[in-house]
This record gives C-alpha cells, structure tokens and sequence, in this order.
RNA sequence: GGGGGAAUUCCCGAGCGGCCAAAGGGGGCAGACUGUAAAUCUGUUGUCACUGACUUCGGUGGUCCGAAUCCACCUUCCCCCA
C-alpha cells in the first residue's frame, strides 16, 4: 500500500495543504492525530467541522470516548484499514496530522506485534513507586532484568521504566531484545512523507497564538466545562493530558485567571510545536518542505503545486514496489 | 508631610560578609522516545582564549584582606499613618 503524509508542528498548515491535495489527485483524508481520535474533543484538538472538511473524506476522527484508553498499536491498525479502504474506492491516501508515533505505527511493521497494557500490573508498580525511593527501586530491578533497557530509560522517566517491567511480566523477554527483532521488520505501508517546516519561528509561534484565540472564541471554555461536568477531566484521562484543556482546568478551580491559562496554553503548544519537530527530524525518509521559503509564507494552492510531482512519481511507481510489499505485509 | 519595606542574571524568586556566576521555578535552546505520546523524560541557559580568566546582583561613593550581602547618599517602586 501507499499513501502520502503530511506532518509537522501544530499550527503549521497541515491539513489545509491535505486538503488541496485531496482536491486535486482525488483524495481522503486519513487523520494521524493521538487527540483527534477522541469524541467530545473538538475545539480544543482543532477537529475539522463539516464545513472544514470541504466535501473530502476524513477518517480515523472520533474513534472513542475520551476515558477509554487508546494506543499507538491500535492507531497503527485501524490505520492500515482506513488506507486500503480509500484506496478500494480508487482514491489517494492522504495521511495528515502532527503525531510522529502514530505515524510510525502505522508505517512501520516494528509496532504491530507490541505487547498490549497490563493495567493491573502497572497499577503496582505506581503504587511501589509513590514509596520512599520507589521508583528508583523499580529501575534497579530494571537494571537487573534488562540491563541495556535501564542504561537507556532514565530513572525519573517512571512510564519507560513501568513500560519496560511489564513489557517482561508480559513476555519474559527483556524489551531491548523485543526492540532490536523488532527493529528487523520492514514497512507495511509506503509512505512519502512531507513535513511543513517553519525558517522563522516566531511566524509558527504567531499562526499558534492566533489559533489558541480562535478556540477560545469558538468555545473551548464551555467545551471545557462540559467534559469537566461529564467526568471527562479526571485525572490520568486522556483530555486531561490535551493541551488547551488541562491548562484551563486550574482556571475552572479558581486557581489562575483565565489570561494566565489562555497563555499557559499557547506556551505549552510552542513547546509541543517543538517536540513534534525534533521528533520528525529524526524520523526516517522524511522531506522538509519550508513554508515561508523567502520570507513570505505559501499558501496551500503553491504548496499542493510544488509537491504534486513529486507525489505523482511515487503514486505512479505502485506497482512495480507492490509485490515487495505484499511479501511485507504477511510477515 | 511622617514612618516602614523593596530593587538579584530573559521572567518570577532564594541568598543577607568568604564555600556565589549566584538555590529553585518559569521561559528559551538542544535532545530522547518501540501500546498513556498534545503524554513522559533528559541536558543546557553571563562572556571568553572555557579544569582558568573576566564582567554581573538599581546608581554612586565608602567600610573590610574580602561585599549581591555592612554603611552613606541618590533614583525608582510598594505599603502604612496623615
């Protein structure tokens, strides 16, 4: 299978360049976002409206309630069968969204095999942890049964260090061994990946700003509130850990005014911006595609125009690449 | 008009004679990431010829072997009384 994809940072034009590329090669969009994945979470994850979505498919969007645990693993599955299904249909795989995990689940055959959680189990080790030198234990026993795992988890970063203890409840193989069999498996979809890349930062952190406002004006308060009365912000839940909503939580409790939460929001989207960049520098065979090349941002017309040749090569080349592939896909 | 308090490195804020280029937090910058990923975590953040030197703690001038820390005056801000 192949599929196009569009990351990069939030705020950076993402899905309005998928949109005109849908237009133009006939396309669906295919969502790679770890929040817009959730119902009830609209404004705050910037989930397109019906209008935004200008007539063109949009999938893998509102897939569960916002207490029901959600994984890459399962992302990358539910991916793989949104993308066959666009192309049944004879359309073009537009994979679109800011989640540089996601995107490797889907692509990369590595994650299809994980073990799943153990919830029980992790729930004991957390308890140990909240001892007196718990969680340093719980890495010295790490260090015990995969050695090479603790050299690399740092013992204040207690999800990696619970991650890899049941990773061995599950299996009884260490995860450095699980990683590196892994890491031999190939590719289950073809992916040419873009990401939208920023030369002046302030730019992006300006598009970030006005956009906070703008879930602000469209009601990202009263969203808020609602999902706060539903029980949906309670801790360790996904919309708790959203940006835009649990900086607003502080504010409903009396804490901080709203200016400080609306601002707390839009510095915690910069640094997520961040992240998602440093995570897609370092993704394989991914192309930078710099929107305000010379200064003056393009728009999504110029930059559909200035990838479609590239995009029309490598949807041409399907076939020669897909026996290869469908060796792949059975391992 | 009288009395009291405060000015610290990008911001907040600790320090109150040597161990201070100065705690801690925020922000910035860089990074990690194999079923929570918009999460979680790490490093770094005065300058330079960088295991050392230099310039910083509102300003000026003192005391002292030695001052962000003590004294005097000045500037600005806050509080209280009038």
């Amino acid at each position: 299978m192949r599929a196009i994809a569009i990351v990069g940072p939030t705020a950076s034009g993402k899905s309005d360049l998928a949109l005109a590329l849908a237009h133009r090669l006939g396309g669906e969009i295919v969502s790679c976002d770890s929040m817009q994945v959730y119902r009830r979470l609209d404004v705050g994850t910037a989930k397109p409206s019906e209008d935004e979505r200008e007539g063109i498919p949009h999938h893998l969007i509102d897939l569960v309630d916002p207490d029901v645990p959600f994984s890459a693993a399962e992302y990358g599955v539910l991916g793989r069968e949104a993308i066959s299904g666009v192309l049944s249909r004879g359309a073009v795989p537009i994979v679109c969204g800011g989640t540089g995990l996601y995107l490797e689940a889907l692509r990369d055959a590595r994650h299809q095999n994980a073990p799943g959680a153990d919830e029980a189990y992790r729930a004991s080790l957390l308890a140990e942890a909240n001892t007196e030198g718990g969680a340093a234990r719980l890495h010295t026993r790490l260090a015990e049964l995969d050695p090479e795992s603790a050299e690399q988890i740092h013992v204040n970063n207690l999800r990696r260090v619970v991650r890899a203890l049941e990773l061995i409840h599950l299996t009884g193989v260490p995860k450095s061994r699980l990683d590196a069999e892994s890491r031999r498996s190939g590719h289950l979809v073809e992916l040419l990946v873009f990401c939208l890349c920023y030369r002046d930062r302030a730019l992006l952190a300006d598009r970030i700003n006005r956009r906070v406002d703008r879930m602000m004006e469209r009601g990202l308060l009263s969203e808020v509130e609602r999902l706060c009365r539903d029980g949906y912000l309670a801790e360790g839940q996904s919309a708790e850990q959203a940006i835009g909503y649990r900086q607003l939580i502080p504010y409903l409790d009396g804490k901080i005014s709203l200016s400080e939460a609306v601002e707390s929001i839009k510095s915690a989207t910069r640094r997520y911006a961040k992240r998602q960049m440093t995570w897609f520098r370092r993704t394989e065979g991914v192309r930078f595609v710099e929107v305000d090349e010379g200064g003056v941002p393009r728009t999504r017309e110029e930059l559909a125009e200035l990838l479609l040749p590239e995009i029309t090569a490598f949807l041409k080349n399907d076939n020669r690449m897909s026996s290869e592939e469908r060796k792949d896909m059975t391992k």
